[in-house]
DNA sequence: TGTACATCAGTGAACGCGCGTTCACTGATGTAC
DNA sequence: TGTACATCAGTGAACGCGCGTTCACTGATGTAC
């Protein structure tokens, strides 16, 4: 037998593929046991019920995601040598990274969750939200740091520009899906890089 | 018996409203014909199977939101008196007729099928990606208009600025459906539209 | 104008399959004394 | 060091329910002659 964190981890990278592709309802018990090599009581042991699943996947999701955004920005943060400039690094290298995702960014899990929120219960929505509310807090930071050193050049919310970049992020990975089209994702980041450009560089051109 | 056309036509109504609130699989065809006050018999006349219900949807979806962006940028064109002037005025129409829908914009079909799509078949995929397509030559063919007499302050791919705004509702619309916050699809577009204007217009502030 | 037939818009009953969930059990590993 | 017991990580069989789909039928409306 295998250390249990082992197999949990092994239904919960099965289930997010299997979840991103074709939807939480329509992944069944069944084939994530089968592809696990494990059989459905097994998965009970490990989860309550379904639900227990979709909160697991959310709240793992929250982790990594947040995990990648604090080491991409850190690095930014060191290579460039004001708030702005970091920025416009981290949106850079985010582009990148998703650019360089071999058969493209398999998606978000929350935004997923977005259009199939009536199925799950209310833990299950809250985590969602807190995932979102954390994004914006973040880069909401990051933005109070760039607008006390530069001006903007046209008046925006800072909160609702925060809430772009988690905004456009999961419109490109629409648009890429329904396209089936992998680099639009990495081309909306590098729009929003220009818009921040744009809004708070000083000398324009 | 009532003419068939406004059966089909309550049909699609209520599954778009349950497909866009627990997703397509969720939907059974049980609850549709108990809301659309008929039997299952009744839905099987009516569509072959239920992928053909997400065609329809599909495809429905598409010519009702073309009709919209018609008219609403025609009406933006006879306000403003250049490309330019018609984009930022038929984008704040937009946010306004999104901030004012009672209850909130009910989200896209488009994006809830980009996130389910191995559910359907390849002709359901291909009238999702023919929608997004058909949004890019829409919006592209405004940006050209505007390029030709502004010159633009960063440079940028018009392709990519024009899925910026099929992204940004996207996106917004699911930022807004997992904060349960129906005012963040208008404030992005807004965002959008005030990336539009730093673009391109002659003199910034 | 009347009749025969075709089409439209469904009804009602039945089907088999797959799904999520439960429950009693088990064999390997860990811990106390 | 040996033994008893507890916990961990599952197994295997069974369950009932709801789902999508089929099929033979029907009653109202439309059309041809």
């Amino acid at each position: 037998m295998a250390r249990g964190g082992e197999t949990r981890r092994k239904i919960l990278d099965i289930a997010q593929a299997a979840v991103l592709s074709k939807g939480f309802d329509a992944t069944s018990i069944e084939e994530i046991v089968t592809n696990a090599e494990i059989t459905k009581s097994g998965f009970f042991y490990h989860f309550r019920d379904k639900n227990a699943l979709a909160h697991a996947l959310i709240e793992r999701h929250i982790k990594v995601e947040d995990e990648l955004f604090d080491d991409l920005f850190d690095r930014a943060r060191e290579l460039g040598d004001d708030p702005l400039q970091a920025m416009l690094i981290g949106l850079k290298l985010l582009a990148k990274l998703i650019e360089d995702m071999p058969g493209g960014h398999p998606g978000c899990i929350v935004a997923s969750a977005a259009y199939q929120d009536r199925l799950f219960d209310r833990d299950v929505r809250e985590a969602n939200s807190r995932a979102v509310l954390g994004w914006r807090r973040r880069f909401r930071a990051m933005f109070d740091d760039i607008a006390n050193v530069y001006p903007m050049h046209d008046s925006v919310d800072l909160d609702q520009l925060a809430d772009m970049v988690s905004g456009t992020l999961e419109g490109g990975l629409i648009i890429s899906r329904a396209l089936e089209e992998p680099s639009i994702t990495s081309q909306q980041v590098m729009l929003l890089r220009s818009y921040v450009k744009l809004l708070f560089s000083p000398k324009v051109q």
